[in-house]
DNA sequence: GTCTATAACGAGATAGAC
DNA sequence: GTCTATCTCGTTATAGAC
């Protein structure tokens, strides 16, 4: 008995992971806001009504690409960073931003159902959060080590800008000192900046040298949030 | 006989105006992938064959509200540039970020248009470049200024970068040292980065106070380019 | 209980004849 | 420019296979 439920539950497994694979085929080729689930079903020899079983809706499905992408960028940067563990933090920064990097290239479709244009007529509901802050805690784990090892620097907080960083320090860096919080979450936004404009195209004709251009962004990116160079 | 023809092209550039405001609400509701000719004329009591004669297609109504956006954008970052005329260059430098910023969450469907995702199927024509450059030819012109005036401090290149900096320079800003080029052009896409995080979503219970936020991001930002703060 | 298939709904897009 | 016939879509109700 707990064989066939085994079994069932494997076989459950598997197709709903065809169905996402289809649904990002789909998505590389007409875009999330015209994801359908009727071409999903027809791609898969279903019928449109038995995806229902394993997505209520077509929501629930755009939900679980988008919250798939986030776990698998947050993946590439955990494994980056590890892979980088002995190197000084400021080291171990722009691997992540690399592998961040790379791991846009690799799956600009994705990347663009993450960080680009909303979905019209669609709200992420709260249960992608987790997965979008992993990437973010990555970056903050990073300036701990520099914190607790050889030091970190950074500059005093402008009055106005003292109670927000007090607040978003004790949100989700509560070791560190609040001056670093807010040069964080702007470095994070502006890493994310960075690789937009490279993936969608502002970058033709005005960066040549991508790699190259990028290290010395991310190196600067580090410093901003005061890892020693 | 020169009356009615300028009378006609008064009419002409009328109905032009409203198809594009007709598609800006389209886009607005339904996004740029889902523009269609069709429904734009049905919001007009148009046939949609008659649209055929003021754009050729759609992806050519699309390409006139993208550079109508670059445009809308890049006017309000020269308003703001001009205002700012008597303050230092790193003052002008927050004036215009935050003038990019208060355009941007003033027309978001356009911001998305242009820095968010790609639309499928669509790729846009040289004809977009200029437009798209205003803006950072305003950010350009700033650090310019200051190279003339008071001053602009940068770190020195590193070699792997140097290449890739001196074509840049050569290429947009030949009368600027060559250091200064890439961080530009870095600065140029966080500051979009920094816009886009909030304006998606992505600062939703991570930043609250988000114009001390940006204000400070916008500084720390002229800092880089080498603008005294 | 778990799944797939059929059929249908209301809404909207589309192609082509006229 | 108009009209119609035929597509698409998300979603639900229902019936039946395993």
């Amino acid at each position: 008995m707990s064989t066939a439920q085994g079994a069932r539950a494997r076989a459950r497994q598997e197709i709903t992971a065809a169905i996402k694979e289809a649904a990002r085929r789909q998505l590389a080729q007409e875009g999330a806001a015209k994801l359908s689930l009727r071409a999903v079903a027809r791609e898969l020899g279903m019928v449109s009504s038995a995806l229902y079983r394993y997505f209520p809706s077509r929501d629930d499905l755009l939900t679980a690409l988008i919250i798939d992408a986030y776990d698998s960028l947050g993946e590439a940067a955990e494994r980056a960073r590890d892979a980088a563990c002995e190197a000084p933090p400021a080291a171990r920064w722009i691997a992540v931003c690399e592998a961040v990097r790379g791991w846009a290239l690799g799956h600009p479709h994705e990347y663009a159902l993450i960080y680009g244009s909303p979905v019209p007529g669609y709200a992420a509901p709260d249960t992608t959060v987790p997965a979008a802050a992993r990437i973010g805690l990555v970056l903050i784990g990073i300036v701990r080590d520099a914190h607790q090892g050889p030091g970190l620097t950074y500059l005093p907080l402008p009055a106005e800008l003292r109670p927000e960083a007090e607040r978003m320090a004790a949100d989700f860096a509560a070791d560190l000192p609040p001056e670093t919080a807010a040069p964080l979450v702007a470095a994070w936004a502006q890493l994310i900046g960075l690789i937009g404009f490279e993936l969608f195209g502002q970058f033709n004709r005005v960066v040549e040298d991508r790699e190259a251009f990028f290290r010395h962004a991310a190196g600067r990116l580090a410093e901003s949030v005061g890892l020693a160079p």
